[in-house]
DNA sequence: TAGGCCATCTGGTCCT
DNA sequence: AGGACCAGATGGCCTA
C-alpha cells in the first residue's frame, strides 16, 4: 500500500520522564525477546529494557523529590529527546530538499523515504551514464575528457564489484542499464505502483 | 482491518 | 563528559 498526498504530520512531543535507567525499572516486562543481531556496524548488545515501555514507555514513578539525583536524569533525558527530534527534523529536511531536486516525479505525490533514497541513486546513475555518453560520442578517438571519463568510471565500478564480492547484475554495470533501470523507476512512480 | 509509513522515545555506542 | 549517531520499540495516521 502506498501513502499518497498525506500532509505532513507533527507530532506534539510526549514527555515521557519516568524511564530512567536503573530507576523503577519492571522486571519480566519484556514482550520482545530483544534484536536480532545489530544490522548495523557496531555491534550492539540485546537491550534489556526494550518493550516496557508504551510510546516510549511510562514507568513506575519513583521518590523524587526537588533536586533529587532523578530530576537531573530527567532533565538530561529531557534535554536529549529535543536534540534527537532536532536531529530527526534536520534529516526530513535534508530529505525534503532531495525530493525536490528529482525530477520527473509527479508534484502532487510525496515519495517516500526508501524511494527518494533509490530513486536519487538511480538518478545520479542515469546521470553518469549519460555524461559519458555525451563526452565519449562528442570527443572519438584517444584525446580529450571522453575516454579518460570512460575509463575512470569503469574503474570505480570494477572495484566497487570487487568490494562487493561481485553481486552486481549485468545490466547495472552497464551505463544504458542505469538508464533504464531509473526511466523504469520513474514509469511506476507514476503509475503509483 | 491490515499494512505501510512516520514521529517519537529510549538507551547503547561512538566520537570529539 | 557530553553530544551525535544509531537502531529497537511503540503507537498514530492513512490508504487499499
Amino acid at each position: 500500500m502506498k501513502t499518497k498526498n498525506r500532509p505532513p504530520r507533527r507530532r506534539a512531543p510526549v514527555q515521557h520522564t519516568e524511564a530512567i535507567p536503573g530507576e523503577g525499572t519492571p522486571e519480566g516486562s519484556l514482550p520482545n525477546p530483544g534484536p536480532e543481531p545489530s544490522k548495523g556496524l557496531r555491534s550492539r548488545p540485546a537491550r534489556a529494557t526494550a518493550g516496557a515501555r508504551g510510546e516510549g514507555g511510562r514507568r513506575r514513578p519513583g521518590p523524587s523529590g526537588p533536586g533529587s539525583r532523578r530530576d537531573s536524569s530527567i532533565q538530561r533525558r529531557l534535554e536529549s529527546n529535543e536534540r534527537e527530534r532536532q536531529r530527526m527534523h534536520k534529516l526530513n529536511n535534508a530529505f525534503q530538499a532531495l525530493r525536490e531536486v528529482i525530477p520527473h516525479v509527479r508534484a502532487d505525490k510525496k515519495l517516500s523515504k526508501i524511494e527518494t533514497l533509490t530513486l536519487a541513486k538511480n538518478y545520479i546513475k542515469s546521470l553518469t551514464a549519460t555524461i559519458l555518453t555525451m563526452s565519449s560520442s562528442r570527443l572519438p578517438g584517444l584525446e580529450g575528457p571522453g575516454p579518460k571519463l570512460y575509463q575512470h568510471y569503469h574503474q570505480q565500478q570494477q572495484q566497487q564489484q570487487q568490494a562487493a564480492g561481485g553481486t552486481l547484475g549485468a545490466t547495472e554495470a552497464q551505463p544504458q542499464g542505469h538508464l533504464q533501470r531509473y526511466s523504469t523507476q520513474i514509469h511506476s512512480f507514476r503509475e503509483g505502483t
